[in-house]
DNA sequence: CCGCATCCTGATTGATACTG
DNA sequence: CAGTATCAATCAGGATGCGG
């Protein structure tokens, strides 16, 4: 890779900053590896296998990402409404790095706490 | 990959999230960027190079990269004072990853954008 | 069942001034 | 030059209540 540097370290209008913003926020990347796991998924069991995330944060997060297309969303018009979500093929594409990070993660935290230990000493 | 969710899904006390907490801050992907693209560069030549950083949140930033042993610091005891940051091979490892995303996030962006045009209409 | 609207709080970031 | 200290602004996230 030659220098993206030159291109994209300037933040104002940065489109690399507004596709990875997803990666920032609190809750995308786990709901991206939930939905990568399953086939399809209703908003209830999203929020029961993500206890921690509220309705609310639930709702926007599943929204952004439905937006970016990296999932898909289907309404199911009965009483009482059904909705399922399913991961897209452009999701999964990013869920292939995203997975890289994780393990990379996995490979590394037990030095970067030690890290972090001496860095506080 | 098997399954990471069930161990990594639960928020409180999850490891991955501690160390990817990087990707989430406004700043640390840059610098990272920047650091990845040269020998060594002193503090205000990072400050130069990302002009919208603030001297308090460079300071922060380059905290937490050093205290994860993804960048190096070091002082010259000279007056006036010198420091000069470089990346370590961790960071380097780490960078791999990052720059595969940012990569990602360039080839994606039109259609990412063409999404959201529709999301939005 | 699914989700939106409103309000509210605390964490993150920024502006500014100062220092060894 | 390379920070630190302080204060102000901004914003993501959570609580709650309502609606189709």
């Amino acid at each position: 890779m030659e220098n993206n540097l030159e291109k994209f370290s300037i933040t104002e209008n940065c489109p690399v900053r507004g596709v990875l913003d997803h990666l920032g926020d609190k809750w995308s990347i786990l709901v991206m590896m939930v939905l990568g796991e399953v086939e399809k998924m209703r908003f209830n069991e999203l929020n029961k296998t993500i206890p921690d995330i509220s309705q609310k944060m639930l709702t926007v997060t599943l929204r952004s990402l439905e937006a970016d297309g990296l999932i898909k969303r289907t309404i199911f018009p009965q009483v009482p409404p059904k909705v399922e979500y399913e991961i897209t093929e452009r999701g999964k594409s990013l869920l292939f790095h995203i997975n890289n990070l994780t393990n990379w993660a996995i490979k590394n935290m037990a030095d970067i706490k030690e890290s972090r230990k001496l860095f506080n000493a």
